[in-house]
DNA sequence: TTATAATTTAGATTAGTTATAAATAATGCT
DNA sequence: AGCATTATTTATAACTAATCTAAATTATAA
């Protein structure tokens, strides 16, 4: 996504468009490797030194409530932030701390089949979520 | 699970028997709520006022170490902790917080039938972790 | 019963995140 | 374009879950 449309999904999104959002959506929609607040910090200040943690913080809340990114959450006790907000699986090596994005979109299909003849009995499921755990080979 | 079991359970472990972590144990035994260390101390508090908080993350730690009791991530960030350890699906409701357990080996036998077929190039699968998201009725 | 090695304790410390209140900047209106 | 309004950013303080430390205590095995 370039500049114009990173100002436009804002703006679309009722969210005044700023140097500091643009700069932190544009880093995470640069990137599929699932920072976490202190990644982001880092690579938004090689444009922009000054930006304030707490500015950091309250963008991706924003941008997270608008739906925007969503939050991603690990065995690791950090929220990591992801651009991709279309369904996909998370692949997810505890012991290199690596998430990637896997889509797959015939495994949620078999998901979606299941559960649409199967109830469970007090409670209505509005969203499954996949993660698999495992070693990266490269 | 009695004393007596916990006790085993733990000795079969290699983990000294403790008062502490007898109480602990039995707590989470006795539970479907998948509580945190905080909600963990103050019901093992109930019969051992003076317990440290400390001691009940170093239980707790110990116990997932052993494969005894899993760790829970969820939303909100805050690590809960489950005395069942076999495969079942989390039900989890944002809203209030509440995670319920779900046995389903019929979806996990779909998944697992898939994955025998498909190939992620790049990575192994070891675990996979599947969360209803949605709301309780009851 | 005693030695030793593990465990518990209280308290300090850390890391990630949130809250606050003042300063600044984006937007809409004229 | 200039101004008023309101959102956003900033620096800093505060908070909370979790970890670390070193001394005191306790479980276990001999």
């Amino acid at each position: 996504m370039n500049i114009e449309d990173i100002r436009k999904k804002l703006k679309v999104n009722g969210l005044r468009v700023t140097p500091q959002r643009i700069a932190v959506l544009s880093v995470l929609d640069n990137t599929d490797k699932h920072p976490d607040a202190d990644q982001i910090a880092s690579m938004v200040r090689i444009q922009h030194p000054n930006i304030a943690v707490g500015t950091i913080y309250h963008i991706l809340d924003n941008l997270v409530k608008k739906g925007i990114i969503n939050m991603v959450h690990t065995d690791k006790n950090v929220v990591r932030y992801d651009a991709v907000t279309s369904r996909h699986i998370h692949i997810y090596s505890e012991e290199d701390n690596r998430i990637d994005d896997y889509f797959d979109d015939e495994l949620y299909a078999l998901i979606d089949d299941y559960l649409k003849k199967k109830e469970i009995k007090g409670f209505s499921v509005e969203d499954v979520r996949v993660e698999f755990l495992g070693k990266f080979t490269k």
